[in-house]
DNA sequence: TCTCACACCTTTGAAGTGG
DNA sequence: CCACTTCAAAGGTGTGAGA
């Protein structure tokens, strides 16, 4: 479905009159998509890096042949540090805020969720745009916007005031563990099959940790979140945009089921988040609707907390919209208490390698044939499997294919495959390092032998973007059993609990929420170059603070004085044994995050509050071997959409995917650019080639004119207000919390409203066919 | 574009067996 | 009691027809 700008542009006021549906800010949030501002903190990001994060930044690096970028991370550098309290103001111009929503996938929503704008905080030892540069692009502006929200917020702390207070002083580092696989599917265009009833994804989510505390107690998180704001189609071996995304549910935040442990637990281990399925099923009960009630209205959460159990031996999945692109990130927190957790430092990993784009079925064959060849369960489509696809794959492709490739070990193909079309990789079957290389070498002959055209460039989050989508930040619990097991964990943690450790949490500002712009490979072709050629940007980006949006005072966001005191349950149902735990928590996450104007901001909590001598957040940067390979997605950016024509075409000289495949880039080779300027598309990976061809086809967001009005709230946010919208929303919500109470239903004139997509704020946008589909959610 | 039934496969854990 | 093997159930895969 697609959704005209204009539409989307309704004010509230008209929405709620010409839909007949009840005015609820909840419902007006703006697309659920990504929070990350990781560019900003991204400690392996180099300069180079940084100076090509901005999707939409035409202005900063735009027109640079990719054979300048090196010369300009090097300008850039004497800049890196800049103080999170650094005079800012000057830089956060109108146009930028312009600039910012025009190049807000929905934009029109921005004004509503002031919490957006909240501090993208800086890595303390790289660089960053510089403060002395006029910020023209929409990074910029929320560079500036965070910084402003940093600035004035009073319990912001500098980036420096990293170690935390509790003394731990840790240095994590994570690794995506299948890097090589998942570079493979990466570079193809990763597809990951979705199901009404789950599918998991493959390859998996697993990482390795390390640099932790041994003894402190460290709570994992996976999420995945929207990656630009399009909705692809698979058109002539190519992934093209093909419009404006669909509304996007509120995404939730799954937590590693053995979470909390001990970061010598972690690190014995291979952190994997396998168990999480990716669904398009919008009612599906184990997902979003059920626990979105719960996080809109606390009076309710134990009837929640029911349905929640109910669908805990169901497994976890997180909704996503098929032919969407979307990029998982991987959060470390140390933390002794979940209930801590909202207000703790995140530190955000995003491996661009992992992105990928939900299907319903594959739309591309090589994927399909790369998923059979490393997946263990599909086995038997392989060559020598008994599958219906032998049958085909005999006509298709027997001769190149060498059918020994299916003896690799079963547990081990997905690190030790061979290559997509069977290329014999066996020699290295027994050297994990060894076998990677090899591998990768091999697809990258594969590449050029699949005459495939890669998915538009991923667009990197847009920052502001990135950062809404923690807005919707959940925490979604394996099951009931876990959520006791957690806090029976947390319970010993803090027995055991070093005096004062972790006691206080930032009470930041959302460092703002984690990162910004983790892919900012988008941006110009020069950009692209520098993205992908190895060492501009780490894999993963990473940034450091919560990534819920804003709440710095989660508690009181939840019980606000007089607005929540006729529903909201006693405090004590916190510790009820009927109550879980981990179901409050998602509510108050949720509400929080949410509704961070509406509960007052930063300096708006009582000093009373307990929450008030809570540590400022901690940003600290982490410093991980910087790298990213190539992806087919690198063809095209649909992103940075804005109305600028000519960053479509920058778009286009992408630079070439890194065949580096060291993640630690260390070699000159990786990080020099891969080709400069306007190289011939022939000279370059197929996936690039196709850049060109893809780049007529982004559609043109016209925003300059559509986001008008929302250019003033984000002033307003930009300085650090970001309250203005919801406060005013406030009885509307009470209205509607109301309503919920009553009938636990959002009927309005006949049409029922899923609480998830209002709440991302899609209301305005949901199709007659999510509607439909929604009205089961109330039957649940 | 999506859903579903299907065949094929791996994974898992209980049950059985032997030292 | 422990280690190992066997077996069946559960569950993950992509396929391809049909909607």
């Amino acid at each position: 479905m697609r959704y005209d700008v204009q539409e989307l542009l309704q004010t509230d006021s008209e929405i709620s009159r010409t839909n007949g549906m009840a005015y609820h800010p909840f419902l007006h949030l703006p697309r659920q998509t990504d929070f990350s501002v990781s560019s900003l903190l991204t400690a392996g990001i180099t300069p180079s890096s940084q100076s090509s994060q901005s999707p939409i930044s035409g202005q900063l690096s735009p027109q640079t042949p990719i054979s300048n970028t090196q010369q300009q991370q090097q300008t850039i550098v004497p800049q890196q540090p800049t103080p999170v309290h650094h005079p800012h103001q000057p830089y956060f111009p109108a146009a930028a805020l312009a600039a910012l929503a025009s190049h807000t996938p929905t934009g029109a929503h921005q004004h509503l969720y002031p919490g957006a704008l909240l501090p993208k905080l800086p890595p303390h030892h790289h660089a960053h745009h510089p403060l002395g540069t006029p910020y023209t692009t929409a990074e910029d502006v929320v560079l500036a916007a965070s910084l402003a929200a940093h600035q004035h917020h009073p319990a912001m702390r500098p980036l420096r005031n990293y170690p935390e207070d509790d003394g731990v002083d840790d240095d994590p580092k994570v690794t995506l563990e299948g890097k090589e696989l998942w570079e493979k599917f990466h570079k193809l265009g990763t597809e990951m099959v979705i199901t009404k009833s789950g599918r998991q994804m493959f390859p998996q989510m697993k990482f390795r940790v390390s640099g932790l505390d041994n003894k402190s107690k460290y709570i994992l998180l996976l999420d995945i979140v929207a990656a630009d704001d399009y909705r692809y189609k698979f058109h002539n071996s190519r992934w093209m945009v093909a419009g404006k995304a669909d509304p996007e549910m509120p995404k939730r935040m799954y937590i590693h089921p053995d979470s909390p442990s001990t970061g010598e637990q972690w690190m014995q281990k291979v952190v994997s988040f396998h168990k999480l399925k990716l669904t398009n099923n919008i009612s599906d009960k184990h997902g979003f609707v059920s626990i979105q009630i719960i996080l809109l209205f606390p009076l309710i959460l134990f009837i929640c907390h029911i349905l929640h159990d109910g669908g805990s031996q169901a497994g976890y999945c997180t909704i996503l919209n098929s032919m969407h692109k979307y990029q998982p990130r991987f959060h470390l927190v140390r933390t002794t208490d979940i209930l801590k957790l909202p207000y703790s430092t995140f530190r955000t990993y995003v491996f661009k390698e992992t992105e990928f784009i939900a299907v319903t079925a594959y739309q591309n064959e090589k994927i399909t044939q790369l998923k059979i060849d490393n997946n263990p369960f599909a086995k038997g489509f392989r060559d020598t499997g008994a599958g219906k696809r032998e049958k085909n794959r005999n006509s298709l492709m027997s001769s190149q294919r060498s059918s020994d490739g299916d003896k690799l070990t079963p547990s081990q193909t997905y690190s030790s495959s061979r290559g997509p079309l069977g290329l014999d990789t066996r020699q290295h079957h027994h050297n994990h390092l060894l076998n990677q290389h090899h591998n990768n070498h091999h697809i990258d002959d594969d590449d050029k032998l699949l005459d495939v055209v890669g998915p538009p460039h991923s667009p990197l989050l847009n920052s502001l973007q990135q950062m809404q989508s923690q807005a919707h930040g959940w925490f979604n619990f394996a099951n009931e059993a876990h959520m006791e097991d957690v806090r029976r964990r947390l319970q010993a943690a803090d027995d055991n609990e070093r005096d004062g450790s972790d006691s206080n949490c930032s009470d930041s500002v959302g460092g703002g929420g984690g990162g910004g712009g983790a892919f900012r490979p988008t941006t110009s072709p020069k950009e692209n170059s520098k993205a992908t050629s190895g060492s501009s940007y780490p894999s993963p980006n990473i940034s450091v603070g919560p990534p819920i949006q804003p709440p710095p005072h989660l508690l009181p966001y939840l019980y606000p004085h007089g607005i929540y005191n006729h529903v909201a349950p006693p405090l004590s149902l916190l510790h009820s044994p009927a109550m879980n735990p981990g179901i409050f928590l998602n509510a108050q996450l949720a509400l929080a995050a949410q509704h961070p104007a509406l509960f007052g901001h930063y300096s708006g909590h009582s000093p009373s509050s307990p929450l008030h001598n809570l540590k400022a957040h901690r940003f600290s940067p982490y410093s991980l071997p910087g790298f990213h390979q190539g992806s087919a997605f690198d063809a095209v950016t649909p992103g940075q959409s804005n109305t600028n024509n000519d960053r479509l075409q920058e778009r286009s000289l992408s630079s070439s995917p890194s065949h580096n495949l060291n993640a630690n880039s260390d070699s000159p080779s990786s990080n020099r650019p891969q080709s400069a300027s306007p190289t011939p598309t022939n000279q370059r990976p197929l996936s690039q080639q196709s850049s060109s061809a893809f780049t007529p086809q982004v559609p043109i967001t016209n925003n300059n004119n559509t986001n008008n009005n929302n250019n003033n709230d984000r002033s307003k946010n930009g300085n650090g207000n970001s309250t203005t919208v919801h406060k005013t929303s406030t009885p509307s919500e009470l209205k509607n919390m109301e309503k919920m109470v009553n009938g636990l239903d959002m009927h309005q004139n006949g049409n029922t409203v899923p609480t998830s997509l209002a709440s991302s704020g899609s209301v305005r946008s949901i199709s007659p066919d999510d509607q439909k589909k929604t009205i089961n959610l109330t039957d649940q």
